[in-house]
DNA sequence: GTCTATAATTTGATAGAC
DNA sequence: GTCTATCAAATTATAGAC
């Protein structure tokens, strides 16, 4: 099975850097060092690689998250740790979110594909309200919306300026939320 | 300079919903009425029309913007007006921001769409900052930042869950996070 | 200005040899 | 499992008639 993640590892370095549209398996394929049809042998067809890409991000996503919060009750520290996987994210790469990228595309997506990214998302608000959860359902999903969508939109800002100033900047303002201070 | 209007209105539809890699002069010229080479005698590349889509879109926001703040000197009903541009951005067809779909393609971007993107950027987060320039220049980008990105990346995740209560909670989080109010 | 026709390239996907 | 070869479709763009 080593084939198979190198392949998703260039199919996920291409998704994010140019979408799913113009991810091409010729492309990946060159990456790899192999022929396109060797790809479409793992994967028949473009919509299961991106959905087996998508679906082992968030896995690895919320792997890296679950290992950082580990034992940790304070929900500042848990709310923190979400924080800094975006920074992170984006410092190995200087690339968006995955699933930023097919979010913006998923009017043409697969559905297959789109369902996955849904998934991501709501994973990742349902970690930050249980962060939230004393403040009561109806102010912890404003502030894991408030909180998320900072951190995906930073994302935005920092690829689109190519200036990482942008996302530490959104980043200090979803940590403001995330613990209720005031900038 | 009727059918250019109409083309662009088509070209800008397209790129909101799918992206620049997937807007074809075809599709683009069927909305309209006509045939790919008519959309070429107007606009000789896919980069001119696009470029050209970006900057009305730049201009159309800002002229709405400026209306709604004419005169307007408190910093908190300015940033309001920010705050409901994006929120008549989605729900006018449910699509995010022409901009952040560039944004996140912005690796396979022809230069100068990305630099129009940018532009646009960089024009919000200069209308924010003057919003907040009474906390001095380091807290203001802070807070133009965070509210900029929170609304972006709350018309990603509305988009992304067909949800628009997820741009609404976003939307409130960017309002707190303007008038210095904790959620 | 808009059309038909077409060039040149790229794409996702398949068949079949090895 | 990987390859060569190929298909059918789609793409951007141009030439030239009307």
């Amino acid at each position: 099975m080593e084939m198979r993640e190198r392949i998703m590892d260039a199919a996920e370095a291409r998704l994010r850097a140019v979408g799913y549209a113009a991810m091409s398996f010729r492309d990946v394929a060159a990456d790899v060092g192999v022929k396109s049809a060797s790809v479409h042998y793992h994967f028949p067809t473009k919509e299961d690689l991106a959905e087996s890409v998508v679906e082992r991000y968030a896995a690895r996503q919320f792997a890296a998250l679950n290992a950082a919060v580990a034992g940790e009750p304070s929900p500042a520290r848990r709310a923190r740790a979400m924080v800094d996987l975006h920074l992170g994210a984006f410092a190995a790469g200087r690339r968006i979110c995955l699933c930023a990228m097919l979010s913006a595309e998923s009017v043409g997506l697969p559905e297959r594909v789109k369902q996955a990214v849904s998934v991501f998302f709501d994973a990742c608000l349902l970690f930050l309200q249980e962060c939230f959860e004393a403040l009561g359902p109806e102010r912890a999903a404003i502030r894991a919306a408030g909180v998320l969508a900072a951190l995906q939109g930073g994302l935005l800002l920092a690829a689109a300026a190519r200036d990482e100033a942008h996302l530490e900047r959104a980043a200090a303002a979803a940590m403001a939320l995330a613990v209720g201070a005031t900038i």
